[in-house]
Formats: structure tokens, C-alpha cells, sequence
RNA sequence: GCGCCCGUAGCUCAGCUGGAUAGAGCAACGGCCUUCUAAGCCGUGGGUCAUAGGUUCGAGUCCUAUCGGGCGCGCCA
């Protein structure tokens, strides 16, 4: 179910009735405010000035084509040429009554199934994960789940760096931890950070261990067996923190998403062959360059691609190209979407152009890059990570667990120990999540204990609760799982609730268009708040409810505890049955 | 120097391909629990949408300039 869509396809039927079918858009929204209606019909005033006639004439006109009797109560024109709908109560009604009992919740089925393949999370091997790669990872988790919903094919990719110049320094260090007999499960790999840290040090001051370093990236890289096996153990273990971090935010990344830095190892020195056999890329002061015309400066001066280093080294452009022609083709992707920081937004550029050019990326293949802004600290200033500004994924997420276990101790409830756990665990982690993926900036945002850790206002645990309400109103009245009544819409409440809970579908497919969760936390918390207010203000099982009242509003209940079950869901966000 | 992103209420942010009187939450103030869960509901106050021009029936949204913030710009990723 979608009204927007229905109505914009009733409004071109009109408009081909009136002999207008190139360069019209139908231009349904939603309502701005309550007198206008619940929709708005705005496209006659652009197409009026096309045909250069009276923009008020041609609403009336488009409006008696307009075949919208059986959903409309009434439809008004108003100002320069605002086509007013305001949705009958019965229709929307029984439209609900429909959806209610949908296994999809009134979402259509997708007619057109793509293939696409989703780069999130990405983080670097070499160290633990931070906060800076919570925003990757949650919104691709949640526009990946929404995707899959939706029925297209997703492949996610979770671009590991683990190929770096940094491993040397660090298997090095490995490599004399590992002889000192230290174990290193439980001590020498138990803080990525720290052993980092070390590592740099030694590097920085010790004498010789630079140069062995250096070393050791080259046999790496060359495939010498001692420093794969101490370089696979490093990784092994920096993965399993990541899966550690996975499992606690609710991720779905798994093992068989990774598709690390290293895999695509054999496909760069072909592609810098063919670059330059292509005479797309030239040597330039040593090393292999493709320039850019396209993003060249005012004075004509192309912009810079390296893709090979003076000495051999490949870089991550090239990396990056090659996964371009792994995902294009091998992948057989329709549309490719990497969530990464803003920093990298002319690197994306260039791939895509240098992709193009060279084939990488077929023509079907859409090649989103979707940036966010870089993280900064609560005075308003770069987060630093050299000066211990650092602050560990996982460090956050046991706060939120604290934190939520210390709201829930002031209240009085007969939950057990292990409840308490439970709610303390989903509300803690639900309300980091929802700080993070109700924001749409693309520009930078500051990092803040107690805006992320708030549980109050629009925040996870406001829907969560909202849900809790709604079960707790469903174990009382005791409803079998099969439960079905026909809906009545009386109270403008009922009304307001029963237009949002039709617009679940309209707001997913704007979530997969613009790849942006923040749409559908934005609804559910409409959605939530709106059913607070139905709940405040008509009884359901209170003394002196009509039977067919009380069944009406149960299964207003029921659906919007099931979509706001499933949007959560979406998001990643876990609900429960009481808090 | 050039380029990209951004500037909306005291704070954090919405604002759907340009639409009508710019919306939420937090904070402030005032109401609502002998309870269908008060992590809630109802109400009040709070704005030159950075600034100045321009495009048009209409601009927070598009264009230009300026100011302010962040980031990027040949061998890190």
C-alpha cells in the first residue's frame, strides 16, 4: 500500500486525459498541515505554466478527471492551485484492515528485484574499532536489512583493511611477543589499541625495528610463509573483536560478508597493465598516474589519480578499482552503495570516473558513494585519535548497558534480575543506535556521551516503550494470534493514526532511494508518538468501550505494535515485551 | 590557491524532485497517575532559516557573491 504512489498514478491518468503526458509530475507530498487535507496534489501549477494557462482552471479541470471518489472524502483546490485530498475515513478503513493481516504489512511485493551490493563497516585491521566506524556500520546494516525487505538480492561487503604498511610494524612485534611465550588471546592481543600503540613505539624509537618492519611488509606482500602465518594470526584476532562489536550492536556482517584489502591483490597489477595499455594512465614522476579532465581546476590543470607508486606499490585506488570490476561484474551488481566518510568523497569521484572509462563499471551499474561528515569532539573540534581522544566501540556500548541498567533501577517492576539484564542490554544499545541513525548530516557531527546515551524524547527507548504499551494492552485483552476485526475509524486520533500506518511502504522506498535510515526513524517516531496520543485518548478495554469499538481498536493495536516491531527491526533495534 | 560538505529556536536536529502560516526533541514554565505501564500525555513561551543580491505565481530548498566552520587536493587508507 501506497497512497502517494496511487495518487500520483491517478493524477497522470488525468493529466494523459488532458493530452499532457511528457515533462509532468505529478507532485503528490503529504499534507503540510492539517486543513489541507492528508495529501496534496501540487503538479498543476507547474504544468500551467508549461501550457501558459491559468494554473486554478487546470487544477479544476484536472480535478474532475481525477478518479479518486472511492479513497477521497473530499478534494479542494486551494491557493495558486493546490489540489487538496483529504482520505475518506471508510477507505482508509478497510485498507488497514487489509494490511493488518498481511505477512508484509501492507508492502507490496517487488516487482523489479535488483542486485545490490552494499560496502559498509570497513574497519581497519590494525586497530580496534572506534566510534568513527559506527555510522558506516549501522546505516549500512539498516538500509541492507530495509533492501532485503524490500526483496532485492543484497551482497554486502565488508571492506577489511588489512593490507597496510602498518601490518610489518606489527607482525614484528607479533613476532618477538610470540617468543617472549606471552599468551596472546587473554594478554598480548586482548587490546588491539595498546598493542598498537607498542608497536608504534618501538618503531618510532627502537633501533632496527623500523628497518625490520619495512621488511617484513615486503616478504608479506611477496607471500613469504613466516609472516603470512603471523600476519593471519593478527587478523584472526582483530576479527573476532570486530565480531565481538557485530554481535553486540546487532549487526548482521558475518564472516562470509568480509571481502578484505588483500583479496583483491592479484587483480591490481592487471588492472594497472590495462590502465596504461589503454593510455588512460601515464607514468608521471615515477609513478603510474591517470589525470582527470573532468575535475581539473580553473586553470585546466587535471586532477591527479595515482594508481601505482614510484617503486611498484599499489595504493588503494587501485584497490578500490579493482573492487569496482569485481562488484560490477563478478558480482553482477545494479547498483553498488558504500557508506564511508565524507573525507573520501573526491576519491570516489575518481574511481568512478577512472572505472568508467576503463570498463570497470558497466553501464547498468549505479556507483553510490554515500558520505557522512567526520566526527568531532564535544568542543566542536577534530576528534583526535593519536592523543588518547579515542573512544572504543566496545567502550561505548557497555556505558549504554550501565547507563540503561541505572534508568531502570529507579523504577519499581516485578521483572527478575535477568529481565532487567535484558531490557538494561536492547535499551542501551537501541538508544546509540537511534542517536546515530536518526541523523541524516552529511555534514560534521560532534560526538557526545549524553546525546548518544539519552533516553528520553525521540529516542529508542521511546519507541520501545510505545511498543511495550501496545503488548501490554494485548496480553490483557488476551488476543489469540489470529485475532481479526474490521476497523473503524471514529476518532480523529484513530484517524491520524490510520493514514501514518499506511505510509510504511512510502517511507521505506524513499530509505532505499537516498540510502537514508534517518526517513524511518523519523516515522516510527511519528508513528509511536501518534500512538501515544490514540492511547491517552481512547480506551480500548476500560469499562463502558463498545465490543466492536474495542475490537477496532485492538486491531489498530496489533498493527501498530507489528509495524513498529518490524521498523525497529529494520533499524536494527531490538524490542521487548516489557520495561 | 583550488575543490567538496555545511550554516534552521538557548542546545541537538527534521524539513520528501521549489509549494501555502518553517516543525520535533532537550532545556524553561504550567497542568495530568485510587494507573488499559508517567522512559508517558496535554498546554505555554521561544525564529532577520549566516549575510546581501538574483531567478518566479511561489525560495530554508535553485543561482551568484561575501562571512563563518569542517574536510580534501601525486606516491597513507
Amino acid at each position: 500500500m501506497n497512497i502517494k504512489h496511487l495518487l500520483t498514478e491517478k493524477t497522470l491518468a488525468a493529466f494523459q486525459q488532458l493530452g499532457l503526458t511528457d515533462n509532468v509530475n505529478a507532485a503528490v507530498t503529504q499534507s503540510t498541515r492539517p486543513e489541507f487535507g492528508d495529501y496534496q496534489i501540487n503538479g498543476a501549477m507547474a504544468a500551467a505554466k508549461l501550457l501558459k494557462t491559468n494554473p486554478r482552471q487546470l487544477a479544476q479541470q484536472l480535478l474532475e478527471l481525477l478518479d479518486i471518489a472511492d479513497m477521497a472524502e473530499s478534494v479542494e483546490i486551494a491557493g495558486p492551485g493546490f489540489i487538496n485530498v483529504k482520505l475518506d475515513k471508510n477507505w482508509l478503513a478497510s485498507q488497514l484492515t487489509t494490511a493488518a493481516t498481511d505477512s508484509r504489512l501492507g508492502v507490496a511485493v517487488n516487482p523489479t528485484p535488483q542486485t545490490v551490493v552494499v560496502d559498509y563497516s570497513a574497519p581497519n585491521l590494525a586497530k580496534e574499532m572506534h566510534v568513527g566506524h559506527l555510522r558506516s556500520t549501522i546505516i549500512g546494516d539498516a538500509v541492507v536489512r530495509t533492501l532485503e525487505f524490500w526483496g532485492d538480492t543484497v551482497i554486502r561487503q565488508n571492506h577489511m583493511g588489512d593490507w597496510g604498511t602498518q601490518f610489518g610494524m606489527l607482525i614484528a612485534h607479533l613476532e618477538d611477543k610470540i617468543a617472549a611465550g606471552v599468551d596472546l588471546e587473554t594478554v598480548a592481543l586482548a587490546d588491539l589499541e595498546d598493542f598498537y600503540r607498542e608497536a608504534k613505539k618501538r618503531f618510532d624509537d627502537e633501533s632496527g625495528f623500523a628497518d625490520k618492519s619495512r621488511d617484513y611488509v615486503v616478504k608479506l606482500q611477496s607471500g613469504d610463509a613466516h609472516c603470512q602465518k603471523l600476519w593471519q594470526m593478527f587478523i584472526d584476532t582483530s576479527i573476532k573483536h570486530s565480531n565481538d562489536v557485530y554481535q553486540k550492536l546487532n549487526v548482521t556482517l558475518t564472516n562470509a560478508d568480509i571481502k578484505p584489502e588483500s583479496a583483491y591483490n592479484a587483480m591490481l597489477q592487471p588492472i594497472v597493465a590495462e590502465l596504461v595499455a589503454k593510455d588512460i594512465a601515464v607514468e608521471s614522476q615515477g609513478a603510474l598516474v591517470v589525470f582527470l579532465q573532468e575535475l581539473a581546476d580553473k586553470e585546466g590543470t587535471p586532477s591527479p589519480f595515482i594508481i601505482q607508486k614510484t617503486g611498484g606499490g599499489f595504493l588503494y585506488s587501485t584497490t578500490d578499482l579493482a573492487a569496482c570490476q569485481y562488484r560490477s561484474h563478478e558480482l553482477a551488481a545494479d547498483r553498488i552503495i558504500i557508506f564511508t566518510d565524507a573525507r573520501q568523497a573526491l576519491h570516489f569521484n575518481q574511481v568512478e570516473l577512472v572505472a568508467r572509462k576503463a570498463g570497470y563499471l558497466a553501464e547498468r551499474t549505479a556507483y553510490d558513494h554515500c558520505p557522512f561528515g567526520t566526527m568531532m569532539g564535544e568542543d566542536g573540534k577534530p576528534f583526535k585519535t593519536r592523543t588518547g581522544g579515542t573512544v572504543k566501540l566496545a567502550e561505548l556500548l557497555e556505558e549504554a548497558v550501565v547507563r540503561a541498567n541505572a534508568v531502570l533501577q529507579d523504577k519499581v517492576t516485578d521483572l527478575s534480575a535477568t529481565e532487567m539484564a535484558e531490557i538494561a542490554r536492547k535499551v542501551g544499545i537501541g538508544a546509540v543506535k537511534y542517536a546515530d541513525l536518526s541523523k541524516n548530516r552529511t555534514s560534521d557531527y560532534i560526538f557526545s556521551w549524553d546525546a548518544m546515551l539519552s533516553f528520553e524524547g525521540a529516542t529508542a527507548p521511546y519507541l520501545q516503550y510505545a511498543y511495550t504499551r501496545v503488548r501490554s494492552i494485548l496480553r490483557k485483552a488476551e488476543v489469540a494470534a489470529d485475532f481479526h476485526a474490521e476497523i473503524v475509524i471514529g476518532a480523529e486520533q484513530e484517524k491520524l493514526l490510520a493514514v501514518k500506518l499506511l505510509r510504511f511502504e512510502e517511507t521505506l522506498q524513499q530509505v532505499m532511494k537516498e540510502a537514508q535510515p534517518n526517513l524511518l526513524c523519523n516515522y516510527l517516531y511519528e508513528l509511536a508518538s501518534l500512538y501515544m496520543t490514540f492511547y491517552e485518548a481512547c480506551p480500548i478495554l476500560k469499562e463502558g468501550v463498545e465490543p466492536a469499538t474495542r475490537d477496532s481498536r485492538l486491531m489498530l493495536s496489533i498493527f501498530s505494535a507489528k509495524l513498529l516491531h518490524k521498523g525497529l527491526d529494520l533499524l536494527g533495534i531490538e524490542v521487548m515485551e516489557r520495561m
